[in-house]
DNA sequence: TTCTCATAAATTGGTACCAATTTTGGATCA
DNA sequence: TGATCCAAAATTGGTACCAATTTATGAGAA
């Protein structure tokens, strides 16, 4: 579950926003698509007004661009905003190894085996979508050991940035396998307290080569 | 000049997200302040559509605080977030010191220099705002030199995230004064080429300590 | 045929009005 | 005197309409 955007009060009625970046994210909407405001507003069910506060705050975060008098496409980062980006993953999600490994109990660890066992699972079963969330939740378990509250706000933002099409991320089934064996292999070497392999390991996880 | 807002199209006409932002930076709104749409419109001329809009872009950024129905307070972060945030700046702007290393020129560390000076200057002549501004214009223009052109956004957020009231920032007329001396000491550091020592540098300059 | 210009359609963006909710003030009753 | 409840005022939030701009369409001339 999404909860960057979590304006919804009841889950009968998702806010826009969400509604249109799970579209983005699912690849429904490919990068430079053209965001149709009436087109969203038949799409969703949703009023106009709601709409345009949605495409803002979509604009706002630099997941959609905005031209003035003519609309909202959404946003395709070049390879060099994709590579800065990483390189900011990679200092905070390296940055933070020792205090996970510090303060990782055995329960952790348990946790995160069952979110790295969900994300493999879903590789044969799962929607795209699903699969983007459950490699999500695994990150998100991971950082929140470290005791910081911001990270995941911080990180959740840098990830909405460049994979507006999340699909593109694991090209071939390989690739999904491999992410899929990492995420054991953290969970190894966070079990055995190993912080300086654990770097180098999410570092060539982010960089997925 | 702070351009994380910058909707503007000439210079005569300032969006009012920025311009609330400037007044809740200079400390004109207090941390918990109640921010009443009628006042803001009366104070900025601007009709209620564009206050709502500007609000509603500051919550999203977590600068305001909304509740339904009970209208826009300005954010308080509490002790807790402000030292969260104050240790992602560290892993971002100790991160990258080994590339500014890299990257810097002579004429880099000039325009630093510069930067530094104009710092120190306005301690004796300058508003609260204008030193503020001219802290961000030093931290900028070092960051930049890493070449990653997505970090200023980040940090840029992350900076207005905690300082709601900058003005709080420097309690202190010694502590102003001592951090015009460290970025000086950035400067020397850096053109001495000494990444370990300009990462502990920084890393007590941003816990002011 | 093809380019240009004028007209019409479509789309975006702003303004004004109205409904819903909350807060305030005061009157009534214990 | 103090608490409770009701009515009025204030504030927020949404909807509908209209203006501005851009894009599409088609007629006419070279």
């Amino acid at each position: 579950m999404n909860t960057l955007f979590d304006d919804s009060i009841a889950d009968g009625e998702p806010d826009a926003t969400q509604l249109i970046l799970t579209d983005i994210q699912s690849g429904m909407f490919q990068p430079g698509a053209w965001l149709k405001q009436i087109d969203l507003e038949a799409r969703y069910g949703r009023g106009r007004n709601e709409i345009r506060r949605a495409l803002d705050r979509l604009a706002q975060k630099r997941i959609v661009e905005h031209v003035p008098n003519r609309g909202y496409h959404v946003y395709q980062a070049d390879g060099k905003q994709a590579d800065d980006i990483a390189e900011i993953r990679i200092m905070l999600e390296t940055g933070i190894v020792p205090k996970v490994v510090a303060n990782a109990t055995a329960g952790d660890i348990r946790n995160l085996r069952a979110l790295a066992n969900r994300f493999e699972s879903l590789i044969l079963h799962g929607t795209v979508l699903e699969l983007y969330e459950a490699n999500l939740n695994f990150h998100r378990a991971f950082m929140q050991l470290s005791g910081n509250g911001e990270l995941d706000s911080v990180i959740a933002e840098l990830r909405q940035r460049t994979s507006s099409a999340p699909v593109s991320q694991w090209k071939t089934r390989a690739r999904v396998e491999q992410s899929a064996r990492e995420h054991h292999e953290m969970v190894d070497l966070l079990e055995r307290r190993k912080p300086d392999k654990l770097k180098t390991l999410i570092e060539n996880h982010i960089r997925q080569r």
